[in-house]
Formats: C-alpha cells, sequence, structure tokens
DNA sequence: TGTGATATTTGACATACATCAAGGCACCTA
DNA sequence: TAGGTGCCTTGATGTATGTCAAATATCACA
C-alpha cells in the first residue's frame, strides 16, 4: 500500500529521518510502503538479499535466528516506532530471519533511494552511524549478559527493564509477547522461564495473573539481576 | 611517539583511510601517535569517554567485560592491521575495556579530528558504515554461537577458523594467545577447554603440542561443528 | 640459572539448566 | 458447545559445564 501524507507525519516521528527535508521525506514515502502482516507472517529470511529496511507502525516483530535442528533464537524484538534491518544496508545480506509474531503492520523503505539520500546528506549519515553505534553497544551488552549473568539473572533483568522510568517500590508490568518467545530472547528455555517465574513467586518478589505481573520488590529484583543467581 | 612518512605508508594499508588523500592522510597522521605498550597494559576502560581510536601494528589485543565479581569475558582480539574502537566513535563512551596482552604497538588516531573529516568526506562515511554493518554481522554470530552451539562446537569453530583459505584435509595452526584467553573468549572455564582439547585428542582429531595443534581431521572437525555437540 | 608467578591439566564433585513427559488451561473455529 | 491446537506449568531425570583442589608445566625476570 502506498503511503499517505498521514504516514509521512508517523515517519518524520523517527529520528533516523529527523534531517530530511519535506521534498527528501517525500521522496522516501514515494519509495517506501506499508505492508499488512498476519500473526507468524515472515517479513525477510537470514541470507536474502536486503533491498527494504523497515519501521514497526503496529503490533510486533521478532528478529531470530535459526539451528540446523530448526531450534529458534529471538536475536531481538521491534515495536511500534522501531527501525530494524536498518543497520545492515551495506551488508547485502539480511544476516537473520524477521517475521511478525501478531498481526502487525510495518512501514518498507527502499534501500538503494535511501542509499541515495545517504550520499547528498552527511547529516543522514552521523544519525545512521550513531544508531549503528547504539546497536552495535546493545548486542556487546547482550553477549555479556549471555556470558557473565545467569539466567535468573537475565528474566530479572527483562523484567526490570519493562518498568517505566522513575517507579521506586514496586509496579505492574505486562509481558507483550508469549512466554515461549521471551525465553528465547532470553537465551533459556520455556521450562527454565517457568521454573524461575515460580522461584520469585514464592520468593515474594512478584505475584502473576497469566500475562500481567506485579513486581512486589523492585529492590529484591535489582539486586537479584545485579549481584548474583 | 608522533607517525613518520613509514608509519603513514602502513596506516594507508587499512581500509578506513583508503579513500583519504595525501594531505588528509597527513592530517589524521598528525593528529595520531605511536603506542607502546607493555604486556598486560590497559588501553581503555569500560565507561571512559572516548577521544581516540586504535589500529594494531604489532602484539595482540582484548577487548574485555569485566562483572561484578571481577571475572573477565573477552569479546574479541585484534591483531596486528586490525582497528578497534572505531565503530563507537559516535557514542561518547567505550563499551568495554581494552589491554595489550602482550607487548604490542598501537596506533592511535583523534576521534574528533576523524569526524571532522567524516563531516566532509560522504566516502569515508560509507566505509566507516560498512564497517560497522560487518562488525555487527560478527556480533549477530557470535550471539547465535553463544545460545545454539555447544562448548565443543565453539571450539571446533575456533580452531577451524585458524586454518588458511583452501586447505582441505589437515592442517596446523598455532594458538596465537593463551588458551585462558582463548576460553573466555568462547565462553567456557579454562577447565572446560582442556577438557574439550583432550577429547578431540583421544577422538583422534587433533594432535597437541603446547600452543601447536595438529588438525589431523578437517570434515570431522567441521561435521563435530556443524552438526552436532 | 634459579625462583616465583602464571598457565595448564586432571580428578572429584556440584549444579544450573536442558530434556522428556504429561496434564491443565486458554483460545479459536466449526 | 465440542474439540482441536498451541501455550504454559510441573515433575522426573539427564548432562554439559562449572567449581574446587592439587599436581605439573611453563614463563618471566632477577
Amino acid at each position: 500500500m502506498a503511503l499517505t501524507q498521514q504516514h509521512i507525519e508517523q515517519i518524520r516521528q523517527c529520528t533516523l529521518f529527523a534531517p530530511l527535508s519535506d521534498a527528501e521525506l517525500k521522496q522516501v514515502a514515494s519509495h517506501g510502503h506499508l505492508v499488512e502482516l498476519n500473526a507468524g507472517q515472515i517479513i525477510f529470511s537470514q541470507g536474502e538479499s536486503c533491498h527494504q529496511f523497515y519501521l514497526v507502525q503496529r503490533g510486533m516483530i521478532k528478529l531470530y535466528r535459526l539451528s540446523v535442528d530448526g531450534t529458534e533464537k529471538v536475536m531481538d524484538l521491534a515495536a511500534p516506532k522501531q527501525l530494524f534491518a536498518e543497520a545492515v544496508m551495506f551488508t547485502g545480506k539480511y544476516p537473520l530471519h524477521a517475521a511478525a509474531i501478531e498481526p502487525s503492520t510495518v512501514f518498507a523503505f527502499d534501500c538503494m533511494n535511501f542509499i541515495a539520500l545517504l550520499k547528498n546528506n552527511n547529516e543522514l549519515c552521523f544519525i545512521l552511524m550513531s544508531s549503528m553505534s547504539h546497536c552495535l553497544n546493545g548486542m556487546i551488552n547482550e553477549i555479556d549478559r549471555l556470558t557473565l549473568h545467569s539466567g535468573t539473572q537475565r528474566l530479572a533483568e527483562y523484567l526490570l527493564e519493562q518498568v517505566p522510568e522513575g517507579v521506586m517500590q514496586s509496579s505492574c508490568i505486562r509481558l507483550l509477547v508469549p512466554k515461549l518467545v521471551i525465553a528465547s530472547r532470553l537465551g533459556i528455555q520455556p521450562e527454565t522461564f517457568s521454573r524461575i517465574m515460580a522461584r520469585l513467586r514464592s520468593d515474594g518478589m512478584i505475584e502473576t495473573h497469566n500475562d500481567t505481573i506485579l513486581l512486589k520488590d523492585l529492590d529484591a529484583l535489582r539486586c537479584l539481576a545485579a549481584c548474583h543467581g
């Protein structure tokens, strides 16, 4: 689906597009379109040549790898207003798979067209480079967590990430994706995820009702995440 | 130590500096210097503001994180002719520690000066962006290995990476850093490293003499790395 | 050339986490 | 409303890898 003026206003919110003039933004939009996705629908697969990058408008996208035996590792989740695959524009091939985990809508932008803009706009290059730097930083933190933290710590960290800024003692959060997916994101099995939650519950740190979780003792959780297993 | 014409010729080899004119390269060199490092000497620490990026001339540099209890995780190793910290120029702070693991020499380049060059040189931006894309790709592969592959697989992969291109049946390699460091790089304990090596030895895949390793059956190693544990 | 520091190996043991299996629950659709 | 499908939970059990400890081996430096 082609993009309307209303879509252009949505796209403009994204920091990557901030330095673009109205004319340039219109050009981006004219080479982009809106894609409706069913739950489970694949957007691109690892190894495919990379012609487009994406901005989530609605829903949730998982970025994942598959092992030879079909095991799935979710590398990241993209929520509305988040870009994905923008950092791999220069490698030619997508390094992982992307699929919608619920009915979703994404803006798809043409790489070639955007690269043409980059050629004439150094400010745009700088924003993309910052974004890539930031992404790299996140990856380093991810490897740090996977190697230096236990499963329990990673789960506690994940829960704490869902808490809005400034909340001190306790907080109520909702898991926006199936626990199965979060477990994969954290590099643990669903069974282990469930058991860790049960332990946190019996330790009095949390209360759970389906995907709604009351974090009763944020300090205890923070200690768990930072200090020990 | 300030840089000589001979140093400039060395620097020119690095693809990042390829699009620079002689004058620009001289400018980079005039804002750079050569740093001699003892074994174990720290180059920068995580969290420090980032004013320089580096090119290894001689020796070996480890890039690592420390956990609260002092455990070290080696994220990457930089050998001669390799850049490091060039991708974090935009974040302001180093995301990890860097130290020499043997007597080394590195070129240090001024970030501000290089960013000034980037502002006027679109081609240079593109090369840096490609380099960052490539780096990101490597990180994704790293997370893939850590979550989807066993310790044995990761070690087999590491050994195979040391084999020069085109070698088919068997190959003799040398470990360029202490096994302790490789173990950390692979996310396993030194004891586990030693035990996996012993198993590969008893399975007839390798022979070892200190840091020299004869890979007797590359196909078996490749199978081990790709298929099972 | 000795000597302490560091790296490596090996054994015994502990454990976090995975795997296998089964039952319960929620959601969807016919 | 029934019945299927997928998700979640819990139990029993297995295992790869970590931890602790001690015996070499190796290296750097005086």
